[in-house]
DNA sequence: AAAAATTAATTTGAACACAAATTATTTGAA
DNA sequence: TTCAAATAATTTGTGTTCAAATTAATTTTT
């Protein structure tokens, strides 16, 4: 196959690994009654010392305003604890409850199983020459400047 | 960098390039006026022959009840023509119309600029490895059979 | 031909995800 | 010190995504 051949399946590839990972996001919902994302808002709660809402997004690498709403179920849940910080009261202080606490020692690593068995199957130089295209691609792709009007010609 | 560490270090890297296509979407929903489903519908109706919404969903490997909103609005914006089918009244002919013709003329590749400009920059020697090591993920991970339950066990 | 099963599209309800606007609080400057 | 700028969390509004339920039409079975 030429390199355009090989681009044109690198997308295919790519957007089924991403609905493989909403599959299985909404599969372990089903088994567990978490998502993805307040797993991993719980694992990265366990981890240490209580998050501002601030922290969290930051870990999670997601807006602020989308992770209020992750955090909301999961205190719905009872698994998580707010409190107004007392030196900034502007800050929010998260922490795990015994229940959540309890969960997470129970939860599936929020890296989410598939891909991590997928990488497991792997030979080491495999997954290390994978993980050196995808550093190379994360860079162009995060790369400053990109005009986007630059793709907006004629094609096909 | 041990087996381990890559794998944790290719989580973060896959979580960027989703994260990157996401932005570009919105990057080209302010430039452009449509998000990047929008943009792939467009471009799969533009193909040939009108679709049916289920002919539609299958292309764009979507469930159909979410395409059904995709088409909503670029319905709204007088971009596609929604007709019943006069052989079998219960599909829907999906077809461009002459604005929605002329937009997919000037639109960019629903392929996703970043990521295209990204496998571009790379060797076609590359190119073919990533596709190689994706494929062997690809199929680990859509395999029958991956009980979600395997993964619920202690860790950290 | 009438009843049952299937199919196509849609609606409904839940969760994400973002940007932009808002509110409350703190920090910094005049 | 008071007023302005900045920061933290939230709300609001739009769009994407799915599964499950619904509606309308067609096909199959009896």
């Amino acid at each position: 196959m030429d390199k355009a051949g090989n681009i044109e399946e690198v997308f295919q590839q790519l957007r089924r690994i991403v609905h493989a990972l909403d599959t299985f996001s909404r599969t372990v919902e089903g088994s567990f009654g978490l998502t993805a994302p307040q797993l991993w808002a719980l694992w990265e709660l366990g981890h240490g010392d209580p998050l501002s809402l601030k922290d969290l997004a930051a870990r999670m690498q997601l807006n602020p305003s989308t992770v209020v709403g992750v955090v909301d179920r999961l205190e719905l849940k009872k698994l998580i604890l707010r409190k107004q910080d007392s030196a900034d009261r502007r800050r929010v202080c998260i922490s795990l409850t015994r229940a959540g606490e309890s969960l997470r020692a129970k939860a599936p690593h929020p890296a989410q199983g598939q891909l991590l068995h997928g990488l497991q199957a792997m030979s080491a130089s495999e997954v290390r020459e994978f993980h050196r295209i995808l550093g190379k691609l994360v860079k162009v792709m995060e790369a400053d400047g990109l005009d986007a009007q630059f793709f907006f010609k004629e094609r096909d």
